[in-house]
DNA sequence: CTAGGTGCAAATAATTTGCAGAGGC
DNA sequence: GCCTCTGCAAATTATTTGCACCTAG
């Protein structure tokens, strides 16, 4: 629980002072999974303590989500829900309409066209709702009420490692390709480096997604949190097929170079989304491999236009 | 004004007795554009008729609504706003929280994206909410208030236009190039009459354009309505790209099919999203223009496949 | 004539606020 | 001691409803 004091601490908004009836509040409401309405958590406050208000929460609820420590969210139906924030990234809602339960997703592909409908339009995004209303699964075919709901963090975790096992196979596979189709000595113990590297991190991170679904055998068919389209076939894979039309040293290093820093953004952008977590460390761990790649690249790009110029003068 | 009283007459929920007062509340109702609370209506009513009563405002709303003539939006803020749906396809929303004006736009790539994450969870979907919240352009360099507004179905009509004269571009790129790739003199002569008949087209629709933008100059450089990444350089682009990979000719017929089938169903969907107007037409004719491209390419396709399997059994 | 539309006033429902008192620092 | 939190009850706000009356078909 010292995690959580910790994350209170850092999101407690003005000077606010504390109060045993607050504190109890706050806690009951992080202890929830889920939307809860002011009433429901009223409710649940009341199973502890009759003696506190319903004022009280409201007050409290607000001052929670001043401070960020829960988020307002409105399905529509006349009362607000609100959710904790506590390792838990914003999301997008499916919400339905028959059972009232919502579920939570991330799309990477939505958020960056929403960014690009923002831009056209001038328009500086402080918060964004994507909801989808219907009908479940569960309530379309006979109410199989087996909604065991495992942690977000758990999930996103997942997802994290899944998309960068995938990135790395698709990179091993670019650089194993890469080193033999160039034809310069040095280009080529750069890209055996490289594949080597992403080798032996692919095993790592296989290790990693074992021991996760051994500890949680529930997550292996628990439905995707973080949707992303490029990482199907890992973000290296048009990558390599580019490299199949016949590309210069000059060239595959491009190639590599806009793979790396599409992986490395996208890594560190959904790191950042996660108050500290499993996710969080596995996105930022791979962003900052990507990094340490990338910048490779990079300076071999340089020296290898440096040497071109040299060849060029001489 | 035939064309609204047509509109009403399909979208009169029940039996639906009708009376002068809910005619003038519809009436003034479809006169107005943008996002109007019920209170913003009854202020609107008052000034032709102080007779009418808040909840008669109130119960003309929900039966506009049950009967799809309006849609109720939540912007959050406690109240819900009304807009119609003449001439008006569903949308999403940019929220000013300083202005609190909204503006609209619609993005293909969002909606198959929100398609995708639906199917993965089995998720039956209704209504999908998108809405970006933050502070509009005007609102962040001094409110030049030249917030002139054109007709929903206009832009509509526009990016229409624009889209579909992209993909009549690369479509006639694609089949020119074809043609000139293509060994079969049967299918050669395929290609160069669809180059054609795209350029025709081409033709036509540029003209429409232009009286389009000459009739409504503000138009021009109107912000986008309708977003779709693929439409930049025009839906046979990438085919085009394929092709210079050196194709042989079934593989050329192919990605023929495929970007018409891609281009038939993308207009074919957004002309649906329309009740019969400009915007509508354009697209609609153009979902039936490709669908002939596209029966014409699988008949000459199969023709083909079948003088292959008569050449390999003799 | 009669089902449905209408105005008014009262009801509802979620949330906020005023105020007097309690409690942390 | 001061400032903030708290409970209670009253206020607020958007919307709906009950009911007596009116109107179109």
């Amino acid at each position: 629980m010292g995690e959580i004091s910790e994350f209170l601490n850092s999101h407690r908004p003005d000077g606010g002072r504390r109060s045993s009836k607050r504190d109890l509040i706050v806690n009951v409401f992080l202890r929830q999974e889920g939307h809860l309405s002011a009433d429901d958590l009223v409710d649940l406050i009341h199973v502890e303590n009759k003696e506190i208000g319903r004022a009280t929460v409201y007050r409290a609820l607000r001052w929670m989500v001043n401070g960020g420590i829960a988020r307002k969210v409105d399905f529509g139906d006349g009362r607000f829900r609100y959710e904790h924030a506590y390792r838990h990234p914003k999301h997008f809602h499916l919400i339905c309409q028959s059972c009232r339960k919502s579920s939570e997703f991330l799309s990477s592909d939505i958020e960056s066209f929403i960014d690009e409908v923002s831009i056209e339009r001038g328009f500086t995004v402080e918060r964004t709702v994507v909801q989808i209303y219907g009908n479940c699964l569960a309530c379309r075919d006979g109410n199989k009420n087996d909604t065991l709901e495992l942690p977000t963090e758990l999930v996103f975790a997942r997802d994290a490692l899944r998309i960068a096992i995938a990135t790395e196979r698709s990179g091993l596979q670019f650089y194993t390709r890469a080193a033999l189709l160039t034809k310069d000595d040095r280009g080529r113990s750069v890209f055996r480096n490289l594949a080597k590297e992403e080798e032996e991190h692919l095993g790592t991170l296989e290790k990693r997604y074992a021991e996760l679904v051994a500890e949680h055998p529930k997550l292996e068919t628990y439905p995707t949190f973080l949707f992303f389209r490029g990482a199907a076939d890992g973000i290296f894979a048009a990558g390599t097929e580019e490299l199949e039309k016949g590309v210069d040293d000059r060239e595959a290093l491009l190639i590599g170079i806009r793979c790396e820093r599409g992986s490395h953004e996208f890594f560190k952008k959904y790191g950042e989304k996660f108050e500290d977590s499993e996710g969080k460390q596995i996105f930022l761990e791979f962003a900052d491999e990507e990094r340490e790649h990338l910048e490779l690249l990079q300076c071999e790009y340089q020296q290898l236009i440096d040497t071109l110029n040299k060849i060029d003068t001489t």
